[in-house]
DNA sequence: CTATGCGATCTGTGATCACAGATGTTCTAT
DNA sequence: ATAGAACATCTGTGATCACAGATCGCATAG
């Protein structure tokens, strides 16, 4: 009993594109190494490793179940940005912020992001300015809860959805690596006395920042977003320990240190 | 016949380390992985390879003489510093500038050298003028006698020479990353014709960098660093065939193109 | 002529192993 | 007590291989 293709009709027909994709989804095709590195990256953007601390390559593939090679690349990829550091003798730790490494980053930081803000104010638009509100008073909220990850969470939401509105991608990668170099350090003062206060203040030159770009005040808002990092840092520099770079002790509990 | 070694004397004692020193020199400690990657960031630098050219692992440790391993984190380590893109295909390339990139990169350029220029300013000497003004007589030689390395050379040394001055190491990374996005793509228009007008140009601008930096002048020779920047951006805007990243066809001889 | 399937080839990725350098501990000689 | 040697261990590096995805060329079917 033949039956003819032909007549069983459309139903063999090839499917269009759109027809696809409403039928299945993208899978994920990042690699294992990429998977390790964005893990990696949270891990010291949410201050899991401290300044100091070693990183080795088989502990960490026995740690996230992989084999040692996308682990090796994931750090030597870290240690090319600079969020990591390989000593002579080849081991790889958190790089700790000396006082003067701290002053230098916190310079360039001024002057690189001061600049995303600027373009920010030249390109803003009034739903940015509302996000960039409602990413302030969730801001605001965890302070008051004194919950810290929420603060370290909000406090970068908004400096990145004003870089964001930069729009100069190459400009957001330099950006990027900048926090990277701070992410540790910050987050392992998040719990120290005075940090609530300082972030409470942040409060206030955000909004600063956000009139600004409402108001298309390009040098306002590059002055502001200069001014939280430079009030960050001074508080930062009068209250952080800084220590040698195999040191991981004399760990403080107390609240919330704040991102530089 | 036994001979006491205490009778041979302190021809047999420890030497000190100064003594050591005197007798042997460090060697080189660089692993292989280090030293493939300053090979291809010099071939990067000096053109070899143009926008759009493909790199492949096992074609490179053929000609490099190595295994594949060593170039593999080499290259990965430069599609991090975003010298080189690894595509979704994941095929790694020369990253080819479009305007919009060039543009980006141009403004954050003179953001970030321009500051280092402001810091060289202050902290200047009479010894770096008098190196600057070296390096800048050696770079109007090279234009002279329109030897196209020479000047590439040069231009960049006079750069390096202010950034060095400028005391900031974490901002001479970022330096440093910006020049290896610009160098391939620079260097492939080295022999277009007017280039070398364009880098006569120069010459008197690094002169008046260097007078700032004399006079302490940091906001002038912030101002005159961005201009020498924009001015050779502005040529090459003019002048480059912006092609696809595939392309790396027509390429055009005559003479002398300018580090951006 | 166009679309699809198949096989070959190329490419990067991940796994595994051995090697080499650095470091710490223990033992021995002075 | 101190210095040096020997050994064990840890760490990253380099070599090699297999795997998996992407691409291309060719053949076949409609």
């Amino acid at each position: 009993m033949a039956v003819s293709v032909a007549s069983i009709g459309p139903a063999l027909a090839s499917l269009r594109d759109s027809e696809m994709d409403e039928r299945v989804r993208q899978v994920d095709v990042s690699t294992l190494q990429d998977r390790v590195y964005q893990e990696l990256r949270n891990a010291l953007y949410q201050g899991r490793f401290l300044p100091g601390d070693q990183l080795t390559i088989r502990s960490l593939a026995r740690a996230l179940g992989t084999s040692p090679m996308p682990v090796r690349e994931a750090m030597q990829r870290l240690v090319a940005e600079q969020a990591l550091v390989q000593l002579p003798n080849r081991t790889i730790r958190v790089p700790a912020l000396t006082p003067d490494i701290l002053t230098e980053l916190v310079r360039i930081r001024m002057e690189v992001e001061g600049y995303a803000a600027e373009r920010a104010a030249r390109r803003g638009s009034a739903a940015l300015c509302r996000q960039l509100r409602a990413i302030n008073e969730g801001f605001r909220k965890a302070i008051e809860a004194e919950d810290s990850a929420a603060i370290l969470e909000g406090n970068q939401r908004f400096h990145f959805a004003v870089y964001h509105a930069a729009d100069a991608g190459e400009l957001l990668k330099i950006i990027e690596t900048l926090w990277l170099r701070s992410g540790p350090i910050v987050a392992s003062e998040r719990n120290v006395p005075g940090s609530i206060a300082m972030f409470a203040r942040g409060v206030g030159v955000h909004e600063r920042i956000t009139s600004a770009i409402e108001r298309r005040d390009a040098a306002e808002a590059r002055f502001a977003l200069a001014l939280d990092i430079r009030a960050a840092a001074a508080w930062f520099r009068r209250n952080h320990r800084f220590e040698g770079p195999g040191s991981s002790a004399g760990r403080r509990d107390g609240p919330i240190g704040r991102t530089l």
